[in-house]
DNA sequence: GATGAATGAGCGTTCATTCAT
DNA sequence: GATGAATGAACGCTCATTCAT
């Protein structure tokens, strides 16, 4: 009988519904500032009953970031590794990581806003995750210029140097359009990135 | 006489001493972490006497963050203006903002924990200013570049978003050095984000 | 039909098996330490289901120890009536007493956690009943003592007092060895008991 | 200047008030059902404030039964030592220990509740000091009853048994005095303690 | 009959802020 | 001016109890 599977299945969707709503109010009033109660009600639960899915205000808060980054990363690496020549996978990267920033501008203001604070246990789990992530993105990155390097398409720079300069182009302008109200689309930046990382700004006579 | 002048000399005396406490102490254990008590202590005033020079715990953390920025703003702004031609503006751009990163370290790892959040009224403020300096470093920058772009030196790519990449290509290298327990100082990362800012990654042919 | 008489036995044989669980839980744990959910799990059924047979958990709690204690002085009271004069009566009362304490080491130290606390209505209920245990105990006891006045090998003291002193006696002896994790055992103790009270502890000259 | 002394001796009597509200509270409720608030408000002090004086609710319960148990040893001891001979010196811990719970009748019901549970780190420390209380006392009334043994005024019995049956005839006593609202002081009881205790209950011949 | 998912009241504790001295 | 004693609002979490199935 598929009783077992429909209790897992509404366990789960329950579980993302919490986390959807969890999102939504962690973004726009950061941890401090939101009570369990608010989460509970936003997702038309009691209390008591959060804590069936999560352990704790903390727990949540973690899962709920941490889960919505490994969407992240997942979707970015998955679409570079089907692009074709190292170009195309910058190409890809500087897009893949625009788009999600652009579709996602509450949850990436969290970031803007930190919330790393309160290394309380739980918390420090998060700060870990943050550091694994970049970290492994880094490597990833790196990868992927060196083999761009051996190609002959890239200046053979130290590649996780280079790694980092790429990483913090695509989130110079994702910080910026997360700050500034601004004019047009994130994405529309895409070409401006590959530009500069690939050419510099230097004129050449 | 001027014992309205020593009052405020004493006055700007203290408040200054206050405020260096409350940065070591914010900077160590983060906004949330701190007690007003502790600053207190650690000034050897009473806690009712820092409300004579702040209103209220938000307000001196936003006024020691705000006035820490300032400064760190003053000094990049001076040495560049003293800076020759162009390029080395933005030779000493990228060392002197380096080089408040490296002898500011705990003070600067708030901005990684974020602190942002809760955005009560008063931190608003500070999420303001921080957008503020940021737009002014953005016009700052952009103006030195657009200079560069008339002497020939560089491409006459929209100079707003390359200002946002090479500010972004600093806090790249100083956040990296920051989360990273690293290797090396974080000056010496300098040539080589001014390499590649200027000329790019790719290879030429 | 014995439908009805079926459903009855069940019902009791399952009452009882919730309160042997609960005895041992919280024995081992105290009222406060226990959920309902525990007793519950232990016990094979469901929480709700446990509402079947007690109106809370108090009642619960009241029941088991309650009934216990019943059992408790049932015992006591026919071995006490099927021994021989007077003095075997005492003899035995001691005995029995010790015994059972020895036996249900975890159940009696419920009283020295007390646990009699939170006198919300219901638990009310078990001091009374506690206190009707103790009254009728020591109904009991002065009977068997007038009994021994009349035969003349008991001292015309004031009944009731004398029944007081052995019964605390002898809770004396159990009160001991349940605190200090001592030598020996309980029942060894019977004897001495025995002794002091009826001869006391002064040396005729 | 006096001031320190002022302000040490203002804190002694808080404190002692507020251990003088609890008590009362404490007795006739219990622990659990007893909240901080509302000892704050009967002691006429803000909840917060009360954490000036102890560490929690627990150290305050604990602080409480402790203090107030250690009076109550000293009072008896301090008077035994001070008696003459050994059956004057039995006679005055009798009267001592009766006369301590008839004023104090609402603390000593403390004990017939137990309240002993919930042994989460501090409430374990008042376990604790009750077993060492009680042994303490017991090696002082072994003491006494061994000088006796030695003075040929008491039979050569086992001296700590001894202790333990007096000990729990003095108990005895004031338990049931607690337990029935019953007639007569309890101090009257001692008389009849005292001879049941030197004599036991035998009719000679 | 049995279940166990769902509820939500209840409480200890911290700490920014005030104000009498 | 300076103090620091006193305040009390605010919140995460548990768990006995209920009730739809």
């Amino acid at each position: 009988m598929g009783k077992v599977q429909r209790k897992e299945r509404e366990f789960h969707m329950r579980r993302a519904a919490i986390l959807a709503e969890a999102e939504k109010i962690f973004s726009a009033k950061g941890f401090h500032k939101v009570t369990v109660a608010q989460i509970a009600a936003a997702s038309g639960f009691s209390t008591g009953f959060l804590y069936q899915f999560f352990e704790g205000k903390e727990h949540l808060y973690t899962a709920m970031v941490s889960e919505k980054l490994d969407m992240m990363y997942d979707t970015i690496y998955r679409e570079v590794k089907a692009a074709g020549n190292t170009k195309d996978k910058i190409s890809v990267l500087i897009e893949s990581h625009l788009c999600f920033v652009e579709e996602n501008m509450d949850f990436c203001r969290i970031f803007l806003r930190g919330e790393g604070d309160t290394l309380s246990g739980v918390m420090t789990e998060i700060r870990r995750k943050l550091l694994e992530d970049y970290l492994r993105q880094l490597s990833f990155v790196e990868k992927l210029l060196k083999e761009g390097v051996k190609e002959g398409v890239i200046r053979a720079l130290p590649p996780r140097e280079m790694a980092g300069v790429l990483i913090h182009m695509i989130r110079a302008a994702s910080v910026r359009w997360l700050m500034v109200p601004s004019e047009g689309s994130l994405t529309s930046q895409k070409r401006f990135i590959e530009d500069i990382f690939l050419n510099g700004v230097k004129k050449n006579e």
